[in-house]
DNA sequence: ATACGATTGAAACAATCGTTTAATTCGTTC
DNA sequence: GAACGAATTAAACGATTGTTTCAATCGTAT
């Protein structure tokens, strides 16, 4: 059962998990397919680059959560508008949930290094796949609280988004208790986010 | 008026930019020196290795960022023990203000992709000089929310600082305008923030 | 079995990496 | 001004980087 993947998508796995680890210009070409048990030739085979690997490590999972959030979110809404929390669950359950997948927990972290990378095309590729869902949450939550200025919505939206991706990432003083489960302490950071968030963006 | 800095200083200068923009495995010793307009020896020579470098550059801002907060705190609970807005203030102030110097606006970026390195002796070495400070605002809000368990209290404060994190290195969706001065948008986002973690705090 | 495109393999490419060496220059002290 | 340690310089070190080459191998359709 060890590997029924092939080449390119053991190249992917191992990407996402050595660039978690080591960020993107940490990791080398030679690590990814040592780790992969693939030729080095293959990665400028099947992905003609390292940039484009890169690339491709978010493609894969930035699309997925992108998908299962903007569903999530019309599924809310067209039960209730007005239902804060279930909008705010549909923006942090997906991210979350990919901490449950230990390749996912990896992306989680390339996601969160892509956040400090500032002038490589990353930063664009990100903000033009991404930008999208963040403004459709905006509308969303715009409808909850008609009294919120547009400028008022957008920082706390970042602010919102910040702090989940500080949690997701596992920084700062929180740590897993090692007798709680990894899906355990998804959830207790789910609930605990949306009730910070949601206040801060009622204030 | 241009150089009174001497080489130490200049490579410190030159590397806070660098890592800022591409990291520090991205960023290599020679486009350092080259920016700091000296020797490529001249790395070893004043801080051993590359690695020595990288955590020179993060305990000075970084010290200077602590003994800031701390005084602050001390001063505003030493006048009303309950003040939270003011301990917010106290966290958010130091951090904020340091965009409004060049290389220090570099630095919020070092940090940012500091908080997303993982394994390397960084983080620990972050940890070791950070916690504490954390430790005595968490002391210092238990105080103001005594009704907030601990655990709660770490997680929204987690949350705090990943909301602010992110509001320094200027990610997300709001961008400073054109028209709007550094220190103006500086101002507006630690009163945005506040406004948001106290109603967060409070929940 | 043959042929053929897709994939993999071992080896090498030039370029750049962090680091070191040894000679030279600078600034200070006697 | 001689002397001596600190600081800077040019040059090179071996190791590793991303990428390329070309032959060997694989799977499939004829």
């Amino acid at each position: 059962m060890t590997n029924h993947f092939n080449t390119k998508e053991r190249i992917l796995h191992a990407a996402e998990d050595l660039f978690a680890q080591h960020g993107f210009a940490g990791t080398s070409l030679r690590q990814v397919t040592s780790r992969a048990d693939v030729n080095i030739a293959a990665v400028n085979y099947h992905f003609g680059s390292k940039e484009n690997l890169v690339h491709e490590v978010f493609k894969h999972r930035m699309d997925e959560m992108s998908e299962k959030r903007l569903s999530a979110l019309s599924a809310t809404i067209s039960n209730d508008p007005a239902d804060l929390h279930g909008i705010l669950l549909a923006f942090i359950q997906p991210a979350l949930a990919l901490t449950l997948d230990r390749h996912g927990a990896s992306f989680v972290r390339v996601l969160a290094r892509a956040y400090a990378e500032k002038n490589d095309g990353l930063r664009n590729f990100l903000s033009e796949n991404y930008g999208q869902v963040l403004r459709e949450f905006a509308k969303a939550i715009a409808v909850c609280l008609p009294q919120l200025s547009k400028e008022e919505l957008y920082w706390r939206m970042d602010f919102t988004a910040g702090a989940l991706t500080y949690a997701m990432a596992d920084f700062g003083l929180i740590r897993r208790q090692p007798g709680v489960t990894e899906k355990a302490h998804c959830e207790k950071a789910a609930q605990h986010l949306i009730t910070f968030a949601q206040a801060g963006l009622r204030a």
